[in-house]
DNA sequence: GACCAGGCACATC
DNA sequence: GATGTGCATGGT
């Protein structure tokens, strides 16, 4: 599928190296990837910034905690008693199946961890694949809502089209490169939210013609 | 005041 | 298997 690198090579031209994902550490990622669920990444450096300024971004302090302050602090990223729970559920594997190291989570094969990931209550294939590429740096592709937009729009494959089979396309097409994948899935949010958002009818879209 | 944002689980058909 | 709904804040 040439049109993917194409895409690709306009959306870096245009838009230039994005230095994804914002953030301290990769349990600072994981975090932000369950908190950005749906919702505006500004809202959620709020909410991390809340957590670390009362000192409990880390796993111990997030378990300590009762689910209510925890949804108090987190509260600017929204679905605040939800995500309190997904947090919790998360840092519970993190604890009991890597003594809450990300570094031993790091170690253990792609696939097996995938499956494992997405038997947390709350973490889905988007915030699996978020936390897998950005935090752990495994060359997974995300798909998320604007990557199944530009390509549905550009008729490269219908945006109701299961998860895995927009994946697969990206998986089959490039090369399973750490670092292009980073780079992609970052170009699709910059294109979506500086550039779609404010032009809704697409004019000059850096992608015309494709 | 509507509309949207870097989803997911659950109910219902 | 497809389709609909609740969850919630803050910016445009």
């Amino acid at each position: 599928m040439r049109k993917l690198i194409e895409i690709y090579r306009r959306l870096y031209r245009t838009f230039g190296p994005q230095h994804w994902w914002p953030g301290d550490s990769p349990f600072e990622i994981a975090i932000g990837a369950i908190l950005t669920q749906n919702t505006n990444w500004g809202n959620v450096e709020k909410a991390i910034e809340n957590l670390k300024r009362v000192k409990t971004l880390n796993a111990k302090s997030i378990q300590d905690m009762r689910a209510e302050r925890l949804a108090s602090l987190i509260k600017p990223a929204g679905y605040f008693n939800i995500k309190a729970k997904r947090l919790k559920a998360f840092i519970y594997f993190l604890l009991n199946e890597y003594h809450g190291s990300m570094k031993r989570m790091r170690d253990v094969e792609m696939r097996t961890l995938r499956t494992k990931l997405l038997e947390i209550h709350g973490i889905g294939p988007e915030t699996a694949d978020s936390i897998l590429l950005y935090a752990l740096e495994k060359p997974v592709f995300v798909i998320d809502a604007y990557t199944k937009r530009v390509l549905s729009r550009h008729g490269i494959m219908e945006h109701t089209k299961p998860y895995e089979e927009f994946q697969d396309l990206f998986h089959s097409t490039l090369k399973k490169d750490l670092r292009l994948f980073n780079e992609y899935h970052a170009l699709f949010v910059r294109l979506g939210k500086t550039y779609c958002r404010k032009n809704p009818r697409c004019e000059d879209c850096p992608l015309e013609g494709i």
